[in-house]
RNA sequence: GGGCCUAUAGCUCAGCCUGGUUAGAGCGCAUCCCUGAUAAGGAUGAGGUCGUUAGUUCAAAUCUAACUAGGCCCA
């Protein structure tokens, strides 16, 4: 016996019920315990930060992270699914630093680093739980007690592992980074942090004159190069001048001194009276000398500074097209130098953002205050040319307030420019959905990528395993590994976090070691992942080895930057391979109107409520048929979700209970359904729905093996319109038979139904796992079973039965076509008719037809099909070229084909059709090489075109034809009543029809079995009153009771 | 400023890789039909200069280039 199920279905319940159901039998372990010794499917969880709830973005990743988990398991794979948590990193440290009221890394060290860095630890305890509630509602099975935290000492240890294979490959150096910097909070900040507090602020605005050293091509000396700023405090820090190599700067002579100024700049000095003199390409300006500013770093020339150099971020939208370089104090500047050659530096500031002793008269200056005094300076040196204020944009610190400056800051850097070429390169190797991800986006930026600065001056991180010697800061120890430290230091190291580290001394031949202060960039631990998940190399290298590179991972676009990147620098770096055979990114998550989803508008619903209004299941089926899994943005749609469960859930869910309702009704069993025909014995319609389904399964196989999400729910769709739609509806009586009658029959309706659903519900398991299970549950009956165990359907080639797909197609055009026919001319369905001709001579289409005819009566309420043969009088052809056969060969002379076939008369087509070819110029043609249509010549709204043939309906309504239409009336009415009244598919009634008219009578004599049959009645009364209701053009109504 | 993506019906999107002459679907709208599995289903209709321009071709929504607008990432 199967379970009678409720027609209703509250969704989210339902799954709840199911998740309940999948945790008391341990289905998900179970599921990875079958397969334990299988080959291994090696998926990695990209790690996010456990801060604040998840949001629609993390949501499609879990999904996508669950579909092809589930797919690959089912498919006979060991697939571990481990979650990931990174827990490093500034984000948490804002957090507890907030809730601290600690303002700036001052504050950290007096609150002690081993306090606050607990507080992080305690502080990523507390955000798990609702990830797991949200991600239980979506259906992810995921590994959270067996996950991986960064912040584990296994991990940790292995991010060492990392670190040291980098510096031995000497892909690990030290240099300056120009870094946003807070004096204020004596820190260097992110970029992102950088760009939270823009304000508008008038600042010094100057043009100074740097005097030229030497003659050099057109420059003389003693000429004057004019230099614009808008931070003079940075002047004594400069060492260059970037002009641009392509720009032109003009000599001009004012009061009988010679400057130099880019061309287009000239009407900043239309207060003066010059007179131009020469002009010259900066190009070959590049290498001339000046005197600088200040003398303190007079001696830095020798390693070529003072010199003109190019910058390709020289321009000519302000200034004077010559930039002062300081390299301390702007990247750009760090670089222009770099690339001319120039490895100084010099920095007379403190990181307490004031000059130090270097500059005279500056000593101990705010560098911003020291601004009003540098240009006194450059007055009283001559070196000031003009000077003014303005506004504009500038950085400040979003905590102190005060104005950040641009430092350079000692920082360790991994060097990507030495392996980004192999990174190009293996890159090819690794299957990208969707692939301009991976074949541009991500390409490109492995080509361009710059040197990774790894190191963070901040606390709650995996340290750099760096000790320094303490009187040669060029002598450095790397350690790998918790044992390496031990032997080295003496301290056996539980905790490898900054407060347990930073005390720790190497003393090796009297010399001192210590810890660079520095900790890991989160990103560096999100790139080693693979190895710290694992604790690789010290524990599971065979396992590991086993499953490296990963089969399977999947994040959104902007990973390609971070994630994705980061992995690839790491294990090309150690391996010389990709870290990830194949990457499914997914575009980013908008709100319905466009924008970003934001919690203040609240432009979006509500993750939670979404989940408990639609359930899982549809929020997993929207998101995986939306652009997004195709790379591009989705506009987030509530109405969307409910379409899909309007679609998608519920006709599937009610096929289910059509089946179970009637099986149940009727006491089929199992053991029943054993005795069912082979399917080549069922029916047309049987063995058309399992052909159907076969065809839909060798589709999804393709679509999952490839990583082709979002190409598996249209053909879902599909077949569910056709199961329910097509098979259902059509076979309805058959499950409605009377037990005795036909009883083989009914058993095959039930049989195929039953392993259609069953099977289906297999093929769509990894994608709606809740309704899956649930339906697999009600058809099997098995306890501790789940359809997730189940091996994945593989499509059977000798079931699939393309002709009758075909014939059914016919046969579902002509049921169209007719119904339009009776639509125009008035005729409901209800009305049987006695004749339907097919006009056509093509002897294979009527056979077709014959396979399918009772099927095309049964729908049109038709009594019999006719052929007519001679289509003459209902259509002539019309003919055009095959273009897509025909172009290629007929190349330009096609347009002129093309005329010749519209001239030809119907004689003429009709030699064509019967010798199957003609000759035209020079070519030979065949008939499969034109296309014929036809057009009506017998106008009568009876008569359609379907396709290749047309057919005519007899529309002449019989005394007979009518009185059965009257009972299919009467039927309809008491089915009603049924519904209505909430009667039970099973409940036998008394019926009463009321009518005094003849005709009406006269149809319930004559149709009084079948309208007993189809509505039940054990008991049938014909009072012979006139009826209450309108009925056709007569008055009837009927009573029902139960019986 | 650079890289990548997107632009097709009122809305959300297929189709484009691999060019073929009547460009599809869903939602919404209008009209109608059907209904004892279905919070449904079906039919018909209105609604498109396929972002703009130029090119390649016998033929362009589809290929190429430029431009415009939007998005993501970087600078």
């Amino acid at each position: 016996m199967f379970k009678r199920i409720e027609n209703n279905i509250d969704l989210a319940k339902n799954e709840n019920k199911i998740s309940d159901y999948w945790l008391e039998i341990d289905a998900f372990q179970k599921s990875l315990d079958i397969r334990k010794s299988s080959k291994i499917f090696r998926f990695y969880d990209g790690p996010p930060f456990p801060t604040g709830s998840p949001h629609y973005g993390n949501l499609l990743a879990g999904v996508i992270k669950d579909i092809v988990p589930r797919y690959w398991t089912m498919r006979g794979y060991f697939v571990e699914r481990r979650f990931g948590w990174d827990v490093h990193g500034l984000p948490i440290e804002m957090e507890v630093q907030k809730q601290l009221g600690l303002e700036d890394p001052q504050d950290i060290v007096e609150y002690g680093v081993a306090k606050f860095n607990e507080a992080c630890r305690s502080q990523v305890q507390t955000n798990t739980e609702n990830w797991e509630k949200i991600t239980r509602k979506i259906g992810r099975w995921v590994d959270f007690e067996n996950d991986y935290k960064t912040m584990d000492i296994g991990f940790m240890e292995s991010v060492w592992w990392v670190f040291k294979e980098l510096f031995d490959k000497d892909l690990i150096y030290k240099d300056y980074k120009v870094l946003p910097y807070s004096w204020a909070a004596a820190t260097p900040l992110s970029n992102f942090e950088a760009n939270m507090d823009y304000r508008d602020v008038e600042d010094p605005s100057i043009f100074f004159k740097l005097k030229a050293r030497e003659d050099f091509n057109k420059i003389k000396k003693d000429d004057y190069f004019l230099v614009w700023t808008t931070t003079p405090w940075c002047i004594p820090g400069n060492l260059a001048i970037a002009v641009g190599k392509d720009i032109e700067y003009t000599r001009v002579e004012i009061e009988g001194k010679f400057y130099w100024i880019a061309t287009d700049r000239l009407h900043e000095l239309d207060d003066y009276d010059l007179e131009t003199d020469t002009s010259s390409l900066g190009q070959d300006l590049i290498g001339a000398e000046y005197v600088p500013a200040y003398t303190e770093f007079e001696e830095e020339n020798i390693g070529k500074a003072f010199r003109l150099i190019h910058s390709d971020d020289t321009n000519t939208d302000s200034g004077s097209g010559l930039v002062s370089q300081a390299p301390a104090y702007g990247e750009s500047d760090f670089y222009s130098l770099k690339n001319a050659g120039i490895s100084v530096i010099v920095d007379p500031v403190t990181l307490a953002g004031k000059f130090d002793q270097t500059i005279k008269g500056l000593e101990d200056m705010y560098v911003k205050d020291a601004d009003n005094k540098i240009i006194e300076q450059l007055n009283e040196r001559d070196l000031l040319f003009s000077s003014k204020r303005e506004m504009h944009s500038y950085p400040f610190c979003w905590r102190t307030g005060t104005p950040l400056i641009y430092k350079a800051i000692p920082t360790w850097f991994v060097n990507v420019e030495k392996i980004s070429a192999r990174m190009v390169e293996l890159n090819e190797e690794t299957h990208w959905v969707p692939g301009f991800i991976g074949e541009k986006r991500f390409s490109n930026w492995l080509a361009d990528a710059r040197d990774w600065a790894i190191s963070r001056n901040r606390y709650w991180g995996s340290c750099i395993p760096i000790w320094i010697n303490d009187d040669d800061p060029e002598d450095i120890i790397c350690i790998g590994s918790i044992e390496e430290l031990e032997k080295l230091s003496g301290v056996k190291a539980n905790d490898l976090h900054k407060h347990f580290m930073d005390d720790i001394k190497i003393e090796i031949n009297n010399k001192t070691y210590t810890r660079t202060p520095e900790v890991l960039d989160c990103w560096f631990e999100s790139g080693s992942m693979p190895y710290g998940q694992q604790h690789y190399p010290f524990e599971n290298s065979k396992d590991f080895m086993e499953g490296f590179p990963a089969d399977f991972i999947a994040e959104g676009l902007d990973q390609t930057r971070g994630w994705f990147y980061t992995l690839t620098v790491l294990s090309v770096a150690l391996f010389d391979s990709v870290a990830f055979k194949n990457c499914i990114t997914t575009g980013m998550i908008l709100a319905e109107d466009g924008r970003k989803m934001s919690k203040s508008l609240k432009n979006y619903p509500d993750p939670e409520e979404l989940l408990n209004n639609y359930g899982g299941d549809s929020l997993r089926a929207y998101l995986i048929n939306s652009p997004v899994v195709r790379g591009e943005p989705l506009k987030f749609s509530e109405e969307g979700v409910k379409l899909v469960t309007r679609n998608v859930i519920l006709p599937l869910w009610n096929s289910f209970s059509f089946f179970s309702n009637y099986a149940n009704a009727d006491n089929i069993s199992k053991e029943d359904l054993d005795r069912a025909s082979p399917v080549r014995e069922r029916t047309l319609m049987d063995q058309w729905i399992i052909s159907s389904l076969q065809s839909l399964i060798k589709t999804v196989n393709e679509k999952m093996e490839n990583y082709y999400l979002y190409e598996v729910i249209p053909p879902l769709i599909d077949f569910i319109d056709e199961l329910t739609n097509w098979y259902v509806r059509t076979n309805r009586k058959r499950f409605w038979k009377e037990k005795d009658s036909n009883d083989i029959d009914k058993l095959n309706a039930f049989k195929t139904l039953h392993e259609v659903l069953l099977e289906f519900s297999k093929t769509m398991a990894p994608v709606l796992p809740f309704i899956c299970e649930e339906i697999y549950q009600g058809l099997t009956n098995e306890e501790n079973k789940s359809i997730h165990l189940e091996n994945y359907p593989e499509a059977d080639p000798n079931i699939i039965n393309q002709e009758l797909e075909e014939q059914i197609q016919i046969a579902k055009d002509i049921i169209r076509t007719a119904r339009n026919i009776r639509l125009n001319l008035n005729l409901p369905n209800k009305q049987p008719l006695k004749t339907l001709s097919v006009i056509t001579n093509n002897e294979l289409l009527i056979k077709n037809i014959e396979v399918v005819k009772g099927i095309i009566l049964d729908e049109l309420n038709i009594k019999t099909i006719e052929y007519v043969k001679s289509v003459d009088k209902w259509y002539k052809f019309e003919c055009k070229p095959n273009f897509a056969v025909l172009g290629p060969r007929l190349g330009s002379e096609i347009g002129n084909f093309t005329k010749y076939l519209q001239s030809l008369n119907q004689s003429e087509i009709k030699e064509i059709i019967n010798e199957g070819k003609l000759k035209y110029d020079k070519f030979d043609i065949l008939l499969s090489e034109i296309e014929l249509r036809l057009v009506k010549e017998n106008t009568a709204n009876s008569h359609e075109i379907v396709d290749e043939f047309s057919i005519n309906l007899d529309t002449n309504i019989s005394d007979e034809l009518y009185f059965e239409r009257i009972s299919r009336e009467i039927v309809s009415i008491v089915q009603n009543q049924r519904k209505e009244m909430k009667f039970d598919i099973t409940d036998r009634i008394q019926l009463e029809i009321v009518t005094n008219d003849t005709r009406a009578i006269k149809s319930v004599e004559l149709f009084k079995d079948y309208i007993s049959k189809e509505t039940l009645a054990t008991e049938f009364k014909v009072s012979n009153i006139q009826g209450s209701d309108d009925l056709l053009d007569f008055k009837l109504n009927t009573n029902i009771r139960k019986n």
